[in-house]
Parts: structure tokens; C-alpha cells; sequence
DNA sequence: TTGTACGCGTTATCAG
DNA sequence: CTGATAACGCGTACAA
């Protein structure tokens, strides 16, 4: 029984209406198309003009199913908007793109449980590859993500055991890195200031950078130094004033975000504070290019290489797709003290 | 009754090996998923416990390919690590994942022969509709967006009558409504600096604003007032010290984009150049929320409603997915002059 | 070099 | 409320 009454003229062009016009079969129109070489060179020209002519395009849906390839990598980041997760995945998209892969996108604000929730419903997709930021998985995710046998890159931080495979930069190592830079500069009241470390990981693990740096050196860490403040530039120039006009006055403060640092800095301007004579201000993270670099003063920050990651992470699932052995699955894209003005 | 525990070499689950195990047929499954009012009480426990014990998920390839519907919307933005850019599409993201829709994006890098690839590689995956960044394409990818008869939604802005839809913003009433805002201020000799116009139709519109303002008011636009500069704070420093240095010698500076309004900024606070005495400073667009807010001073600036163009983008094309009759299909988010200390 | 037969996993249709 | 059957449009395997 016919579910349609299709006319010629009517609906989307298919492969078998090519097929027809070019007088071939359809399988000979697949491979002029996806395996030229191996169709004659005048079939795969009457072929390829008959596409042209009646504007055909493959149907990858139905291709998918057919060849269990469906092309497609599904990515999951917090937020879509923020440059620090947008810049790694305009540089994974590059990389699929020059693949012939395509990218299915989805953000989880966060949660895990929305995380889970995006991951169960891209991997009815059959994406043939996978991206997530964070190393924080519910189980039911884990579960689903290992029986689907698909590659996998996790993104966000070296600490644990990856799921599949890993690209990313130690939270805690680059941290202490900053800290032990403050202190070869000579400063030794260093503040930390970081959003709540309980519901932020990688703030949790730069602080812990932060503390151990202080600890190598027999410094004990005060807690009038530790700060934790919510997001935002007003927020970060609130903290300095509360640790410049507090008891513990320090001579220098750590960001565990540059929006704060550069919160911070703008506070200093319009107090007329100088920086770093009153108080050195570090930061962690370029999150635009020029940002911390344009800063007033020129602000030291640390920098992770986004953009990096991001290829590195694409470049990973694209091989473990054609074939290639990929390893180490653990990458290191590490880090790089950006000394300026600020500290 | 054969109890088959699945193991990780078994490969994926299908719906068949639910059907078997739950003793139904694969039509029973597939509507105790998706349609569950139409299936029995006990029955459809009895399904979704099997889906739960073997951990099916439902193969949307298949299903696309069946029911026609792919549950995928398509969108091509020219940058997603840029937060103009990321910021409405993560609004978009939001509004198809509440309505069990899927995000393809893709990034054109501003190339419109990117773009019209780009076009043609996800109408493969024949998405339900389509969004765009832009007004501007090439002949053939408007040939294949129209006959992919989908919904599509531009944005960028309002100027010429869309492909199907278009919900934005008219960057020249916005760019008039600046300059009108300085000129009530008393300012007359304004300077306007933008990227290169031929490049970016955005700024071109911006600049035809801007003269079309200084007109209405019987002012002759210096071409010395012009500026076209590359993108980055730097470039925008360099520009305002030019002008400033130079003949013109404005007494305000509308920068098209709000990061070269920044740049601008810091180099007047390098140099001690007080703002709006010396010179008052404008910009267009709130590339982050807090970005020209916390800026020294703050920033005068045009603020474009990112988010509620990708709500209403992503809106519009779910309600004509649901049939819904959508309009106007020119829909104007608007924008709003935000009156700071810098002008 | 090209073609035939079949199956991919699901849903639409219509019968029970 | 449930099921048998036939598509959906293409690629794989094998044949010619």
C-alpha cells in the first residue's frame, strides 16, 4: 500500500530520481558522488551534471542508516555564549568541518543532570564521537557514554582517570605555577580570590594550587585570605576592597578568574590605587585575546590555550574515527605564565 | 521465556531486542515511548521497565528516516567563540532543547561561500529549519534554502526583505539614534570609526546611520571624521589618538563596536585623558553583559538584546514547526541607548 | 565499470 | 489497545 502519491515533480529530489534522468542505477549515482574514482570519467560527469541540474542532495539520514556512519560528533559545554568554552569548540568545529564531520551542540549550564539528560538524547543521534567539558559525569551518563563504545574527549582538567580520552591543562599545577611566580616576585601576603569552590571545580583546584605553592614554602595560609564571591566584575572589585580595607591587607591578590582581576583592576582606576605598587592583581585565564593584555596595567594572567585544546580534542576523535592508534589518551596542553605590569 | 542480559559486546540495543524481551512488537515500544496516553497501563510499564533494564536508546537515524521528521534545526553563525554570536545562539540552544529539538551549528567565518557549503552539507541531514546569520548569500545556497521548502530565520538585520523570516535589529536606526543622542548633547564635531564597510555590511549600515543623523541636522560629515580600522582594542586606541592628534580634533568618537569604544577607554586612562572632558567616547553593543558597565568611565553604548533575538529566532521556527502560523515574519527586537558617563 | 538484491531500525497504515 | 506489513532512501555485498 502506497503512503504517498508522489508525483515527479513533487517533494525533495531523490538519489533514484538522479539515477533515472542520468540512466544509471542509484548506486552508480552514490559513487560518482562519494567514490568518483572508481566510476568512468564520462558516467561520473553525466552523473555529477544531473545532480546539478535537479539540485540533488544526498539524504545523509537515510545514508546513515544505511552505512551506520552518521558524520556527526555531539559536544556538550556549560555555556554557549562564554568565550571559554566558545573558543575551544570554533576551534573543534574547525577541525570537523575540514573532516566532513559535523557538530551537534548542546550546553548544560552547569548541571550534570541536564548533562545527562542532553547526552541520552544527542546519542540517539548515533553521533560517532563525543565531547564534554568536565570531568563530573552522573552515573547514568558514564554507563551510557561507555556502552555506546564511541570515542570520547573529555575537556576541563587533568585530575582523574578519563573516561576514553582526555585533552586539557592541570587546574592546581598552572595555579601553583602563578603562585610561585607572586612569590619569586618577593610578595608574601598573597590573597586568593575564587568563586564558591563547592559548587566550582576547577576553582576548587586552582585554590588548592594556591595552598600548596604557599605550603612548599612554609607559609601558612591565612583564612582571612581566602575570599569566595560570585560572578562578575562589580564582584571582584568588591573583594579588593574588602581585603585592602580588612585586617589582613594583603600586598598582592590572586584571581582565580580574570573578569575578577580586571574587576579588581577597574576598581583600583577609580580609586586611584596603583597597581602594582599598592596591590599586585593576578589573574587566571585569557578569556578574550586582547582583554588582560589591554588591561590597565597590562595584567598578569595565566594563560590556557583554548583554542589549542579545542583542535587537539577534535584532531583526537578524527583519528580514533579513521583508524589511527591515539595515544597518549592523556594530553597535556599546559599553560603559560603571562607576565605583565599587574604583578 | 529466553532472558538475554545484554553485554557490552553485543553491540547496541534496538528496539526489536526490547520489543522480544517485554513480549510486544516493535510498534507497541515505539509508542510506549512516544506516545504513551494510547498505550495500556500495564503494558507500558512493562515497555519502559525493558528500557530501562537493557538501556535502550531509541535510534533517531532510523527514526528520521521513517517518520520523515529529524528533530534537528541547523544554524550557521560566523563565529561561535565571539559572544555577539554565542550569546543568541545559546538562546536558541535553550528554546529548541525545551521543545525536543536538536542544534546543528556550524561557523562561516564570515566567507559566504563557506556559509553556502556549510548550507548544503547540513541540508544532508535535512534539519526542519534553518538559521542564519546575515542577509547576504550566495545565489546557489538561496536555490537549495528554498527548496529545501524548511522554515528559515536571519538575523543581522532588518534592511532587505528575508529569505522567510528575520527577526533583528536595523543597525542604521540604531546607529542614527546614537549619533541623534550626542548631537542632544552638544556635541558637533563627531568622529566615527568602524571597521572596514566593504568587509562588514554591519558597519557599513552603522556609518549610514550615523551620516544619515549628521544630515538631518545640516551637518556636513568631514571625511577626516571617518575612520576604518582593523578589529582589536589596540586598533581602537590608535584610532582615538590619531583622531585626537590630528586636525579633525573631534570632541566625541562613536566607535561601531563596542570593543573598539573599550580600547579606546584604556588608552584615554593610559594617557590621563579625561572622559567626556577631553573627548567623549560611544560605542554599539554590549558584547558582554558587564563589559561596558564596568568600564572607566562607563560606557555609553547601544545595547542589542542578543538573547531575545535567539529566543524569538528559535520560538519562530518551533511554532511553524508546530504548524502555528507565525507573524509578522519581520519581527524588530529593538535595541536601547544606554546613557553612561562616557558620553 | 556497473548493477541487483537486500537490509539498516524505525514509523505509517490499516486490520484485528 | 495491539500487531503485521510495508515503506523511508541509501549503502553493502556480491554478481555480472
Amino acid at each position: 500500500v502506497a503512503r504517498r502519491v508522489p508525483s515527479p515533480s513533487e517533494g525533495p529530489v531523490r538519489m533514484k530520481d538522479v539515477a533515472r534522468r542520468a540512466r544509471v542505477s542509484t548506486i552508480t549515482v552514490s559513487r560518482a558522488l562519494f567514490q568518483p574514482d572508481i566510476v568512468a570519467d564520462a558516467t561520473r560527469r553525466r552523473v555529477l551534471r544531473t545532480v546539478e541540474e535537479l539540485g540533488y542532495i544526498p539524504n545523509l539520514v537515510a545514508g546513515s542508516l544505511s552505512s551506520n556512519r552518521t558524520r556527526a560528533i555531539a559536544a556538550i559545554i556549560p555555556y554557549i555564549g562564554k568565550p571559554v568554552y566558545g573558543r575551544t569548540i570554533q576551534a573543534v568545529s574547525d577541525v570537523l568541518r575540514a573532516n566532513g564531520l559535523h557538530l551537534l551542540l548542546g550546553s548544560s549550564g552547569l548541571s550534570l543532570t541536564e548533562e545527562a539528560s542532553l547526552i541520552a538524547a544527542f546519542l540517539a543521534h548515533r553521533p560517532e564521537g563525543m565531547l564534554l567539558h568536565g570531568r563530573r559525569h552522573t552515573p547514568e551518563a558514564r554507563q551510557q557514554l561507555l556502552r555506546a563504545s564511541i570515542p570520547i574527549v573529555e575537556t576541563g582538567d587533568l585530575s582523574a582517570p578519563p573516561l576514553d580520552m582526555v585533552v586539557s591543562y592541570s587546574n592546581t599545577v598552572a595555579a601553583k605555577a602563578m603562585t610561585d611566580y607572586l612569590l619569586d616576585k618577593g610578595y608574601r601576603r598573597i590573597a586568593f580570590v575564587s568563586l564558591p569552590v563547592r559548587k566550582n571545580d576547577r576553582h576548587l583546584r586552582r585554590r588548592r594550587g594556591f595552598l600548596t605553592a604557599l605550603r612548599e614554602r612554609g607559609l601558612a595560609p591565612d583564612p582571612r585570605a581566602l575570599l569566595e564571591i560570585p560572578s562578575g566584575f562589580r564582584h571582584g572589585a568588591e573583594a579588593l576592597v574588602e581585603l585592602l580595607c580588612g585586617t589582613y591587607a594583603p600586598d598582592a591578590v590572586f584571581f582565580a578568574s580574570e573578569y575578577l582581576a580586571v574587576g579588581a583592576q577597574m576598581e583600583c582606576l577609580r580609586r586611584g590605587w596603583s597597581v602594582p605598587e599598592r596591590v599586585a592583581i593576578a589573574g587566571f585565564d585569557d578569556q578574550e585575546e586582547e582583554f588582560a593584555a589591554e588591561a590597565v596595567p597590562p595584567l598578569t594572567t595565566v594563560r590556557i590555550p583554548r583554542e589549542e585544546i579545542g583542535r587537539l580534542a577534535g584532531q583526537m576523535l578524527v583519528d580514533r574515527l579513521a583508524g589511527k592508534p591515539v595515544e597518549p589518551r592523556v594530553v597535556n596542553a599546559g599553560f603559560e605564565i603571562v607576565a605583565r605590569a599587574s604583578a
